[in-house]
Formats: structure tokens, C-alpha cells, sequence
DNA sequence: TGCAGAAGCGAAAACGTTTCCGGTAACGCT
DNA sequence: AGCGTTACCGGAAACGTTTTCGCTTCTGCA
């Protein structure tokens, strides 16, 4: 079934059936009523490839993740192929390893699927330039800092929180409740990503309260998960822990780091309180609840596809947004007596 | 560029350059070396539409999910995601509310999209032939029971856990800790659900053991997610609650019960014991870490790419994985004293 | 030497749309 | 009556591939 058998069974052209499946406006109304008529009685859907060839571009956008499984990101997932899909689009997802470069990655995928447009989510931040002239569509970073200052604003959109912020006013709260050893979780093998922005935020507000910052007080791990952030804890409360209060990159590593603190005789948050920033729904619900700086994750992905379908409709230029998180004080966080 | 630059470039037809992008054998190796050289000398890569429109068919693989943000369902997509890219496929993925034909849906796109099979992750399971009379396409459903029988196991693929007989199982393990009155917390909006069918697995189990099955041990939400499960319990332990242990359809809803519990001053395990299936990774972080039977989640999603792409490849049948489940004791499960 | 088969290649049709271009008919105006 | 404008329509080219079919040329064998 195709737009030729509609034409004949309608007693149209080809042209006018096209017009009719195109909402244009040169057709009659007798003509319109016709053609659709006979589309919904053979239920007839145009044949995308062939349209996508002729306009020489599909209907599809990308969107590159790293490591899907992060329950952060799914929810920003899941709004961004809400907004796609609502916009007529096609989400194709990809994800990569954390040691791949998504620009190639993303770059690769536009051409073999002629893509309209591309989102990047949680990504490096040191791009160039050089590097996104790899990409001839729009773009959008999500979850995404431009913190070297590698571009201008006018080179990218992106969408994200303010990380280092965030993370420094998180440290802040530990710092207003007393604390003064306060240790770090995060991860230490991409040097590139969020983690390392929301460590700067962590080092920053230590230096301002002129405490020392040494080195057992930063606890690595290079698998952002839970597992991983249990393991470093355990290792960093064996050899000491010597520290009443830890900041945590994400949700998830806290999560892991207070089960180690349990199962270290460390209660919290009488011996240790635990701050994070993410804000995913579980964290609310554990024993005690984690005091969280909460992203907006359905927000970030609807602006993200928001900004993305302007730049590719409507041929608008590079947007900026950064979201307000808000604190969630869950009881994982205690005054220093 | 085209295929037709390519061509004009090496000095070969149209036809030679298609050959060597397909890797078919009679192209002598002198052309096909210049080809090769030309097509990365320019970098070119075919044009998909065009591949499609003539193939008709695409490289586009489907997956229908309902609610994405399961973080059971996480784990899976990114296995399905991984299989999908590997095998040279590009995953288009949609999710649907829970109040959604997902067939019809999953039909719409099979034609829109021309797609090349169909991956259903976490449906109904009253399918009847006429249903999937629907798809042209092979599809597996994912997290999926065939459970009343409205199908024969020509009919489909699917991928799965032996959900009511994991469920009944679980509410095996509480009876033999000494429990009799044993709440189930279970959504009951979606009846034709995975859900429904580990209900049943309660049910049995119930009353094999010959255990009074009365209402108020029936714990309903309409939201399946942790939210939704916290507020049931706590407006069953309002009511009286009248139990000594839980079993809980998912991961998830036990984690929203947990609290609630505990909000009530109820010790878990220690004045309530609670189990599950799902076996997400938090849910062993939590504090008692959960006990549950866990699905092998990346191996389903694996499974089910390998069984599509064998249809979909060399048009092999209806293959049907049932796969085991393992029981994680963490602490949330204590002998009846 | 003659011939069958194979190896290598190219012309052209086909896939199902969109769009450009041009055409007709009807209408209103001077 | 003549003309310009508008509304509506259709033919045909174009998009970039794959594939069918047929044509050479070469090889091996009787």
C-alpha cells in the first residue's frame, strides 16, 4: 500500500495525496475529505525511507549516554524520548563505555542515520571547537559543564545544573554543621566528566574554611556505582577514616558508602553524616534518608529536547539553561557535637 | 557524496562501488582495493534511506517499554541496547503508559519506521493471536508470561523469569520462617501485568499452606513505584496491619514499604519481615539489605536480542527462555518467634 | 580448437516519497 | 471582453541506493 494505490483508489494524483499527508494548504476540501478517507480505510502510513530520502534527512534524533544503567540519568532518559516522541521524532539510543569518545561516537551515528539533531548526555567538558565541528546538526549537552572554558557559549546549547556550585554548597552545609574532616567519594578515572567538577566544588569549599585538605580525606573509586563507592569506603574506613562528616558525588555512591559505614560500626548520622547531590527517588526511602541536593531530572530532559527541536525548526541559536536544585534534607546529615 | 561520486572517482560503475560496500564476492580485488581507498578518502557512508527505500526494510530494531524508570527495566535496556549496536542494528526505543495498547503502538511503529523486529519489555500477557496478527514482524517479549493461556509457544518468543512460581517461592520462604499472616503488596490497576501473575504466586502459596487469604493482607497501589508502595503501607499499618510479614512484587515497592514500616515503628526484620523479587542493585545496599530473588536482568535483555536477531537473521522459530532466578538473603527476613 | 562455465562488470529499473514547474478553471475587476 | 489573480491540481524529476539481467573476457577441459 503505498502513496500510488491511494492516489488511484482516491482518483487524485500523487501530488495532491502528498499535499493531503503533508497538511498543505492547495487542496480541496472535497479532495482532502477523499484521500483521507481512503488512508484510513486501508490504513495507509507513508513509508518513511522513501520520505527521508527525498528530504535528504530523517526523522530520527540521537542521543548518546553514558552508562544508561545510572538510575540519575534514566529519568532524564525517559522525558527526553517523552519530548521527541511527542515531537513527531524518533529517539535512537546509544550508550558508550566511560573511555569512549561519544563525539565520535555521536559523530558516526549522525551520518549513518542522518540524524536531525543529537543529545549529549553526561558527557566530557573539555570539548573543542575542533571537536564539535565533527557534528553538522544541533546539539544538546545535558548534564553537561563547559568548565574549562575549551568553547563560548555561542559554540553549544547545554543543559545542566551548577555542578562545582552545588556540590560546594553541599560541602557548605557539612561545613555549617560543624564539620571539619570531611571526606570526599568520588570517582577518579575520567577526569573529565561531572565528577570532577562537583570535586572542585568540594575542594573549593574546603579551602575557603581553610581546613586542611589531605590526602585520606579523598576517597576514589573508578566505577561509578554503587559497588564501587561501597569498596573505596570500606578500604578508606580500614585504614583509619579518620573523618565525621562525607560528601558525596551522586546518590548512588552514598548509598554504597553508608552501607559500608554500617557495616563499620559507624552510625549515621551519629558518627558520620553523608551528604549528596543527585536527588534520585530511592535516596529518600533508605535508613536514614539522604540529605541530597536534588536535580531536576524530568526538567532537564524536556528542556534539553525543547531547545533541541527550536534549534532544529525553528534554526535558533545556541541555549543555555542551568537548572536550581533544591535540598532535600533527609536525615543523613547531623551537627558536629 | 554518493555512491555515484564514489563510482565516477574510482573509475568503476555504480554497481562495482554497491558490491564492495556489501561485501559480495565477484569484484576483483583491484577494484575493490581502489573503492575501498576512495570511500575513505572521502569518508563516505552510505545513505540509509536509500538502503532502506530499496531494501524496504530497515536497520531499525524496536523496543516498547512500559515506564522506563523501573530500575529493573534499566539494567535490561542496556543489555537489549548493547546486542541491538553490536549486531549492526540501531535501536529506536519507545516507552508507553502503563494504560497503553503497546501492540498497537509497537504495530504503528513496525510500519512507520520499517522495522526490522520488535522487542517488548515488561507487557501484558493476554496477548491473543489475533493481537499479534497486529506485527509483520518477528518480535520477543521481554519480562513477559503467556499466562492464560491465549497463546500457544508457536506464537511468540519471549524471555523471562517463571514470575508466579518465583513469587509463590518467596511467600514459601517467609512460610517457612513461621509466617502466616503474610501481606502482599501489589498494584492493582494493571491486572493483565507481570504483576498480577506474582500475585497469584501469593496466592497460591497461601493457600496451599491453608492460610486465611482476608482482604486487609491485600495491599494495593495504583502507581507501581516506591512512592505509590509507601503510601499503601502506611495507610495499611493505619489500618491496623495486621501481619507479620511482607511480600512485595518488586524491589521498588518493598523499599517504599520499608520505610513505612519503619515510620510506624515497625523493626524490619525484627517485627516484620519483608522479601521481594526483582534484585535491583540498591536494594542489597539498603539498610537490612533486602532479601529477594533476583532476575538476571542483563541476560534477558541479552536473550532477547540473540533470539530476535536469529528470527530475524536466519528466520529461525519461536524460541521461549525461561531463566532462573536466585535468592539474595540480605536481612530482611527473620524466623517467626 | 572449440566450448562451457566462471569471473567481473555495467546499464537500467526499481524502491516510495517530495517538490518543482506548469497548467486549467473560476472569479472579480476594469 | 479582456486580464490578472487565485485555487487547485498533475506530470515528472529527483533523492541514493540495491538488484536484475545481460554482456565480455578469461580459464580449463575435452
Amino acid at each position: 500500500m503505498t502513496i500510488k494505490d491511494i492516489a488511484r483508489i482516491s482518483g487524485v494524483s500523487i501530488t495532491t495525496v502528498s499535499r493531503v499527508l503533508n497538511n498543505r494548504p492547495d487542496v480541496s476540501d472535497e479532495s482532502r475529505r477523499k484521500v483521507l478517507e481512503v488512508i484510513e480505510n486501508n490504513n495507509y502510513i507513508p513509508n518513511n525511507s522513501a520520505r527521508d530520502l527525498v528530504k535528504t534527512k530523517s526523522d530520527a534524533i540521537g542521543l548518546v549516554v553514558r552508562g544508561v544503567s545510572n538510575p540519575f540519568y534514566t529519568d532524564i532518559i525517559r522525558a527526553v524520548e517523552s519530548g521527541i516522541t511527542a515531537g513527531g521524532y524518533t529517539m535512537v539510543m546509544q550508550q558508550i563505555g566511560s573511555n569512549e569518545d561519544e563525539l565520535k561516537r555521536a559523530a558516526m551515528m549522525e551520518r549513518e542515520k542522518r540524524l536531525r539533531g543529537l543529545i549529549l548526555l553526561g558527557g566530557r567538558f573539555d570539548y573543542t571547537p575542533t571537536d564539535l565541528a565533527l557534528l553538522n546538526v544541533p546539539f544538546v549537552c545535558c548534564s553537561f559543564s563547559n568548565h574549562y572554558g575549551t568553547l563560548t557559549e555561542k559554540e553549544y546549547s547545554s543543559v545542566s545544573i551548577a555542578d562545582k556550585e552545588t556540590a560546594y554548597q553541599a560541602v557548605r552545609h557539612l561545613i555549617a554543621n560543624g564539620h571539619r574532616r570531611i571526606a570526599a567519594l568520588i570517582t577518579c578515572t575520567d577526569d573529565r566528566s561531572i565528577s570532577q567538577l562537583r570535586y572542585e566544588g568540594y575542594v573549593q569549599a574546603m579551602e575557603e574554611a581553610g581546613f586542611p585538605l589531605e590526602d585520606p580525606l579523598v576517597i576514589c573509586t573508578d566505577t561509578y556505582n554503587i559497588q564501587g563507592a561501597y569498596q573505596a569506603m570500606t578500604r578508606a574506613l580500614d585504614d583509619g577514616g579518620n573523618f565525621t562528616a562525607v560528601f558525596a558525588i551522586s546518590d548512588n555512591m552514598a548509598i554504597g558508602a553508608m552501607r559500608a559505614l554500617r557495616e563499620n560500626g559507624r552510625a549515621v548520622p551519629e558518627d558520620c553524616s553523608v551528604i549528596a547531590v543527585d536527588g534520585i527517588e530511592v535516596s529518600d526511602y533508605i535508613d536514614p534518608p539522604l540529605t541530597t541536593f536534588c536535580q531536576p531530572m524530568e526538567e532537564m530532559g524536556r528542556h534539553s529536547v525543547e531547545i533541541l527541536l527550536d534549534m532544529i525548526g525553528k534554526h535558533s541559536g545556541n541555549r543555555h539553561e542551568t537548572l536550581p536544585t533544591v535540598l532535600r534534607q533527609g536525615g543523613s546529615v547531623r551537627p558536629l557535637v
